[in-house]
RNA sequence: GCCGACGUAGCUCAGCGGUAGAGCAGCGGUUUCGUAAACCGCAGGUCGCGGGUUCAAUUCCCGCCGUCGGCUCCA
């Protein structure tokens, strides 16, 4: 065997990866909870035998791996403390996922948050017993039988699901006490899960199909030791309170009213975000070559039905009735940008067009599934069309790419991971188009050295895409910008350019939006940054306070001339003690305060105090507005 | 849409069959103070909306509206 290392070791013949493990060592056979075989994606069992010579990763339980098998076998026991407590309970499915485990069960008894400690309690014993896992590979379709004759129908099924010819294994744990069909790996003992917590209940469909039954599903994680469950755990409060929907209220940002569900309302504060953020995008447009239109918030039916949407896009619209005629309330820009391209007759000297617009979109979220600004009904993207020639792909998304890095930058968005979507199954256009589209993207990327993975069948109905996707300031991934070639949309609208030999063309249609929505990127920063906005985004830039009220003349000359000067600031010259106005201030995200005393008076200077609690010291006017002048410009 | 939880003052929450309470915010005073909360007082609620049970409903039941957690990361 070659060891991850390259070390090579030497087994007897039936040897298995935990021989493998406590061949090199005691400890290491311990902590060992499964391998990887030749760097498969699957982790086998510690019992694999090694029947031929192989590479082996062995994944110890402190590893990421290892971290899932645990989840895993703690959603095993999960199933066990369950059953004990209700057996009637029917099990589905119950996998470890990204932040922790699940485990789906059919039950007519409605658990409760409170019947979690009891769950948690009957896992605590099945730990302490500390009995092995057992794999045991059964006979399919007597397995099969079995279940059905249990009432075991989803089990049942999902053995049907298997094909005829694998290997069908059961784990055991309890010294038999439990089963469940698994393919595993799992800890060696239950004794392993030593850091667990479950967290809430839900309801899920059987096999996620809204047709299928509603099981109940239980939400826990584990961990490797009670340190790490305690980190995460302090991680999950620290973004409880980032949350967008709470910091949007308490810093007077926007608000949520049930006259219009799902939409919100910016007020002043958070309405200059909104603006200071379109304003940036304008900046770029005009250095990228971008011309802004304004467009109609509704259109004829006929529109929809020609640009496709009607068809495939329907249940997400919004329809009226305008003189008896069937409308529908725009949920993209696009078809309106191809009236615009088509008016008049165009040349290959125009090409690329880049058409943006800030125009509002109404898409119908279904009741559930919205969510503060994240998941809205009425939003408005940073969107905008490029009409090119197929020959200026590759530039065009370039050039999208280096836009899409800087604006992320600036943000601190500096972790990015993009995706590419091929073809969906409800699509329109041929293969060949497909094809062609999505060999662009790949060769644009490709050229752009941009490391990609590929989302198959997840691309629009009109064309694929390439989706970015930034980790947050706690490492939460969030999708923000996509760029989507569409060769559907020229051609329903029977778009062409003449071209240099003075043929008529057609040309691609490119869609694209760096921040996404305004509305969920706003979202996304204010959890991002905890509310405390970068200098140039901060709606309340400078509070000037005084000490007391003998102070208020100097403070005014002061707040006047920051007001001339462009800055966003605010007084307090209330008679409240100065650390109640700091306080106040602090708690605002103000990034600067002023303090204005007797000594400030005098020589007609400043106090100025940085977010959090950085002390600037004392400073003229002209100091002070030249900082201000340099951060706004710099956007630092 | 579906499952579950929740909806009481602007905010955070208590009360849960006998008709509503606190803290903060607000307003009025007093205090003039040097970097995370001065003090006193006042005001503020169709207890989400509608229906039912009851002598009596914020409280129990039903419906609606809204919010929150979820609704394949597949044994």
């Amino acid at each position: 065997m070659t060891l991850r290392d390259g070390a090579r070791k030497e087994l007897p013949p039936g040897g298995t990866i935990r021989d493998l493990a406590f061949q090199i060592g005691e400890r290491l056979g311990r902590a060992t909870v499964g391998g990887r075989i030749d760097g498969a994606a699957e982790i086998s069992d510690l019992r694999t035998p090694l029947l031929q010579d192989c590479r082996v990763d062995l994944i110890t339980a402190d590893s990421p791996d290892g971290l899932h098998v645990i989840r895993h076998s703690a959603a095993h026991i999960m199933a066990d403390a369950i059953l004990s407590l209700w057996p009637a309970a029917k099990l589905a499915i119950g996998p470890a996922i990204d932040e922790g485990f699940y485990y789906d069960i059919d039950l007519d008894q409605r658990l409760t948050p409170e019947d979690l400690p009891r769950i948690e309690a009957a896992m605590q014993k099945v730990i302490a017993a500390d009995t092995a896992f057992e794999r045991c590979t059964v006979d399919r379709s007597v397995e099969i039988v079995r279940a059905r004759e249990r009432g075991d129908i989803y089990k049942a099924e999902l053995m049907e699901g298997i094909a005829a010819d694998a290997e069908v294994t059961f784990y055991r744990h309890g010294a038999g006490a439990f089963e469940d069909l698994c393919r595993g790996p799992h800890v060696p003992s239950t004794g392993y899960v030593k850091a667990f917590r479950l967290q809430r209940l839900a309801g899920a469909y059987w096999r996620g199909d809204e047709k299928n039954r509603m099981l109940q599903r239980v939400y826990g994680t584990a961990f490797y030791s009670k340190k790490e469950l305690e980190e995460h755990l302090a991680r999950h409060e620290e973004a409880l309170k980032r949350d967008h929907r709470k910091l949007g209220r308490e810093l007077g940002l926007f608000l949520m009213d049930p006259v219009a569900p799902a939409s919100p309302f910016f007020l002043p504060k958070g309405a200059l975000i909104y603006n200071r953020l379109q304003q940036h995008m304008r900046e770029l447009y005009r250095e990228s070559g971008y011309q802004e239109v304004i467009t109609p918030q509704i259109f004829d039916a006929s529109l929809w039905h020609r640009s496709g949407h009607y068809e495939h896009y329907k249940d997400n619209m919004f329809f009226t009735k305008v003189d008896e005629h069937e409308c529908a309330v725009k949920p993209m820009n696009c078809p309106a940008h191809t009236i615009i391209f088509a008016a008049e007759k165009r040349s290959y000297r125009e090409l690329p067009l880049r058409i943006a617009d800030f125009g509002r979109l109404h898409r119908y979220e279904r009741s559930g599934v919205t969510s503060g600004l994240t998941r809205v009904r009425t939003f408005c993207q940073d969107d905008g069309h490029i009409f090119a020639a197929s020959e200026q792909i590759q530039a065009e998304i370039t050039a999208l790419i280096a836009m899409v890095r800087g604006v992320y930058t600036l943000f601190g968005f500096n972790t990015l991971k993009v995706f590419l979507s091929t073809r969906p199954k409800e699509s329109v256009g041929s293969d060949a188009v497909w094809e062609q589209a999505e060999q662009s993207l790949r060769d644009a990327l490709g050229a752009n050295g941009v490391e990609y993975v590929v989302n198959a069948g997840d691309g629009a109905f009109y064309g694929p895409k390439i989706d970015f996707i930034v980790l947050d300031a706690l490492k939460r991934e969030w999708q923000l910008g996509t760029i989507q070639l569409d060769f559907n949309l020229p051609e329903r609208f029977d778009l062409n350019y003449v071209a240099s030999d003075g043929s008529l063309r057609r040309p691609v249609m490119i869609h694209r939006a760096i921040l996404g929505s305004i509305e969920r990127f706003i979202g996304i920063l204010i959890e991002h940054t905890g509310g405390n906005f970068p200098f140039w985004l901060a709606p309340e830039q400078v509070r000037v306070c005084t000490i007391a009220d003998t102070h208020e003349p100097w403070a005014r000359e002061v707040l006047s001339a920051l007001m001339q000067a462009g800055v966003r600031c605010s007084s307090d010259f209330t008679n409240s003690k100065t650390g109640a106005k700091i306080r106040d201030a602090r708690l605002a995200r103000l990034p600067f305060t002023i303090v204005v005393g007797g000594r400030e008076c005098e020589e007609r200077t400043v106090a100025l105090r940085e977010r959090p609690d950085v002390d600037r010291g004392t400073m003229g006017l002209p100091a002070l507005l030249a900082l201000f002048t340099e951060l706004e410009r710099s956007k630092a």
